[in-house]
Parts: structure tokens; sequence; C-alpha cells
RNA sequence: GGCGACAUCGCCAAGUGGUAAGGCAAGGGUCUGCAAAAUCCUCAUCCCCGGUUCAAAUCCGGGUGUCGCCUCCA
């Protein structure tokens, strides 16, 4: 198995620091809103990422942490006129509703930042001892030249950073580039006592605290969005460093950004969607195979048409599902070792780097196998299950029989059928105007009828 | 200004040395009273220029273009 590991710069072969378990940790939400559809890949991914470990047979440990405080929750209370407490709690929940919705596994482990304050005062504390962080008038800040390397992961030298006139200038600091690791409360801010007086810890180092507590000095995997990599991840990896002298993680796996019609989203360009919102439109399925349609590496580009054409490439699996009336042989004992070759394309596939696009395209040539008359049924029985299986390695076909059964009442039911033996008695007298018009009028209120040479069926429309 | 990524059919998207996966759309056939659905078939030489090689979308150099990071950000 190959992983594209930011550190190296290149795909490295992946091995486990203990054979038979992998550690991870992805950055999870802050919480002081809904999640927008850009920070939903990271999640889902790393969800896709977890399901294909354990699919593997690895016991994976997981921890995805959540952010409770921060300078954006602080301003989103305040202009609630509540208090941080009730902004992250809030969100908090709607956060892990979403991940339902999306089907998205809960982590293992989800470590708030505030659960583990004195923890992280006795990191900041020890760094201090260690000379790798000074105080200054109540902050915390860390040394980036005391430690060597400072910039190796994001491929940025200290001289480069100062040459940047961007970074504010802070006299505080003796380095422009140094972090905050404790923050100093201004009146009114929720604060925690500290060696250095009231304040609240910085970002960057709930992460590495939390994340060697739960999984250990040196962990397997440690992922999130590319613009973590500067200055987050290379600011936990530094504060790693400086404790002990050891890797934070032995991979750093980040995804790309979400564009929005070409652009970057944000507020202002009125192109921010949250994934809440596009849930209420489209089918969270959709979102999953949007996302998985492309590498994780790669940016990728939301706009309403490609969301389309995803729920069209979907629907091609629950279309091949409902010809073999799959329902009916998921508990049957049917050998699937016939399509062992796609099951080892689509792990070849998935081995090199998480190549979902490529696995899905494995999983459409099973289509193919399944609608094949030249396979005989139980062929196309192995073919079905064996898609199955590998899309449930991926997150998809979750409540399948719901998905591929007409849900209406037992009443509207009966009427549909009586509309359609109508329609039939029209035909038979062969008055088509008035049962195309039969056809036509059931069709505005969302019920198709389609003849097949088994008579005539209903669908509900999408 | 510094660092980095990407450029493959109308659209989305795999493919990193041996002669272009897959999806959407499109065109054509079958089926149908007509539809729909289904089904079968068709559909690219890989941004430009130069180089390396028996052989390049794939490697190297030079262009052009798009994007990201350098600041809170998935």
């Amino acid at each position: 198995m190959k992983i594209y590991n930011t550190m190296t710069r290149k795909k490295d072969d992946f091995i486990p620091i203990t054979e038979g378990e992998i550690n991870m940790y992805a950055c999870g939400p802050t919480v002081y809103n809904y999640f927008h559809i850009g920070n939903a890949r990271p999640f889902l991914f790393f969800d896709v990422v977890r399901r294909y470990f354990k699919y593997l047979g690895y016991k994976v440990s997981y921890v995805q942490n959540i952010t409770d405080i921060d300078d954006k929750i602080i301003e989103q209370a305040i202009k609630e006129k509540t208090n941080f407490n009730e902004i992250a709690e809030r969100y908090t929940k709607a956060f892990f509703d979403d991940l339902k919705l999306l089907n998205i596994n809960y982590a293992d482990f989800n470590p708030k930042a505030t659960e583990y304050i004195s923890e992280m005062i006795d990191l900041i504390n020890t760094l201090v001892v260690k000379g790798n962080a000074y105080e200054s008038n109540g902050d915390v800040y860390f040394s980036v030249e005391s430690i060597p390397n400072y910039g190796k992961l994001s491929g940025k030298n200290l001289n480069e950073l100062q040459a940047g006139a961007r970074i504010e200038a802070n006299t505080q600091k003796k380095n422009p580039a140094d972090f905050t690791l404790w923050k100093k409360a201004k009146d009114g801010e929720p604060s925690w006592d500290s060696p250095w007086g009231a304040g609240r810890p910085g970002w960057h180092t709930e992460c590495v605290v939390m994340s060697r507590k739960i999984l250990g000095q040196t962990f397997d995997i440690h992922g999130g969005g590319v613009d973590l990599i500067f200055p987050h991840h290379e600011n936990e990896l530094a504060q790693a460093y400086a404790l002990d002298g050891e890797p934070l993680a032995n991979y750093w796996m980040h995804n790309g950004f979400l564009n929005v019609d070409g652009n970057k989203m944000s507020k202002s360009l009125n192109n921010f969607f949250t994934t809440r919102d596009i849930m209420k439109d489209y089918d969270p399925e959709v979102i999953r195979f949007f996302f998985l349609s492309k590498h994780y590496r790669s940016p990728i580009d939301f706009n309403e048409e490609i969301i389309i054409e995803s729920k069209k490439a979907l629907a091609n699996f629950y279309s091949a599902f409902s010809s073999i009336d799959i329902i009916n042989i998921l508990d049957q004992d049917i050998d699937i070792y016939e399509f062992n070759e796609a099951v080892q394309a689509f792990k070849e596939a998935m081995n090199d780097d998480f190549n979902t696009a490529k696995a899905l395209a494995v999983m459409f040539d099973l289509v193919k196998e399944i609608k094949s008359k030249q396979n005989s049924l139980k062929k196309q029985q192995a073919a079905a299950l064996t898609l199955y299986e590998l899309g449930q390695v991926l997150g998809f076909f979750v409540d399948l029989e719901d998905r591929l059964t007409n849900s209406v009442d037992q009443h509207a039911e009966k009427l549909i059928e009586l509309m359609i033996n109508y329609r039939l008695e029209a035909k038979q007298e062969k008055n088509y105007a008035f049962s195309d018009r039969i056809r036509h009028d059931l069709s505005e209120i969302g019920i198709e009828l389609q003849d097949t040479p088994q008579g005539t069926i209903w669908k509900i429309k999408e």
C-alpha cells in the first residue's frame, strides 16, 4: 500500500508502527457554525480511509478533535449575545448530526480542546522550561528558532518566512514566525488560570496534546486539508519535536481544496454553502459520490451540474441492484469468488494512495456484469453482491432496501394500481388519448409509469 | 516576491515509458400504439515548442494558462 506523504513529497510504502494496527488523527471542526461543503471533504475522505483499513483487517483507532474554544467561537458568541459554551455545544451537536446524514462513522475518540486545558498547560510549561517557548506579557510563544528544520513539512525556511512582509509585526515575538501557545485573555473573554495568568490555549497545541495522549508519542497518520500544512501542522510538528525529538506522525495526508464554480468558496462571493443546506436538496450519498469521483489530493470543483451528473452516475448502481432484485439475495450464500479479480482491481486502486476514482470504475464494470445478458443469473447475482461489498467499503448503499422500494402508504399504493388498471382498459380500447393522459397526470404528481413486458410498473420520481 | 500543484474527448475523470479506464452528455439500432425504462453499437492521441528513447499523455528543458500556500481557513 502506498500513501502520498506530504513530509517526503512522494508516495511512500505504508508501514504501520504496530503490525495490524493503525492509529490515525484528522483535524476536526471548529464548532462555530455548520460545516460547509469544503469541510465535508476531509471528514468524508478520512471516513473512507478508515473504512478501507478496516476492510483490509486492520484494527484502527481514529481520533478527530473538536476545537471548542477559539477566537471564532468567541466572536460568534458575542454576535449572538450568549456564551461560548452554548455556541460550541450547539454546533458540536450539529456536526455529529450532519456526519450521520452523510453516513460518516464517528471517530473512535472526539476529544474536545476544553477537556484538555491542564494537559496543554503542562505541555506549554515543559516547552518553556526546555527553552523552546517564552512568556511575553501574558502570552506564551513558541520559538521557531529553537528547533532545527522548522518548515520541513511545508517546504518553507525561516528566512523566506521573514522576507514575506505579510506576517504582522508583533513586537512581543522574538521571531515573526513564532506562534502562540497561550493567549492572554482580554476582559470578559473565557479563560483558564495558568502560570502566565488567565488565558486560553493556542490552536496548535490541542492537537499535539490530544493525539499523543490518546494515540501515543508517534502515530501512523495525521490528516487534514492542504491549508493546514502551514502553519497548523508545521507548528504541531515543531512542538512534538521540541518535546522529545520524535516525529508526531509518520505519514501526513492532505486533501485538496474544493472550489465553487472555479472560485474559492467565500461568503463575500455569495458562493458559500453549508453541507446541511446542500443535503436538503441532494441525497448525501450523491455528495459522497461527487467527492470520491476525484482523487482526494486534487482540487475539486463544486457546481450544480456536477452534482446532477454524480446523481445520475450513482443511480446506475441502484438500477443494477434493482434489476437483480438484490434484497432477496443479500442473505443467500452465493459464492462471489468469480469476481475476485474485480475485488483485486478495487484493492489495487485503493492501495495506490486511495485512488477512489479508479475504484469507482471497477464498480461500474461490475454494473455491466450485472446487466449483461451473456451472464448466468448466478453470475449476475455474484457481481451484484461484489458490487454491494465494495460499495460499502466506500460508504455507499446505506438503507438499501428503503432506496429500492417505493415508499408510499398502502392506500396510495392501491390507488396507483387502480389508475394503472384504468389506463390498461383505455389502452385495450385503443383510447390512447385517455391512457396517455393518465400517465401524464400521474407523472405530474411524481409517479412515473413504465410499460414493461411484465406489465406496467410505477416509480416515485426523484 | 518566495514555495508548490495542475493542464487528458462537449463536460467530469483515471492513467507516470510500450501504443488512451470509467461516468455524464451526444448520435444510431432494438423494444413500445406513442413514451419512459431497458438494451446494443459509435464517440479523444493527451495545452504549445524542443529534447532523451526502439518506444512518451507519461522523463528533461523552455513557453502559455489555471489554481493553491506564504494570514484565520478543510
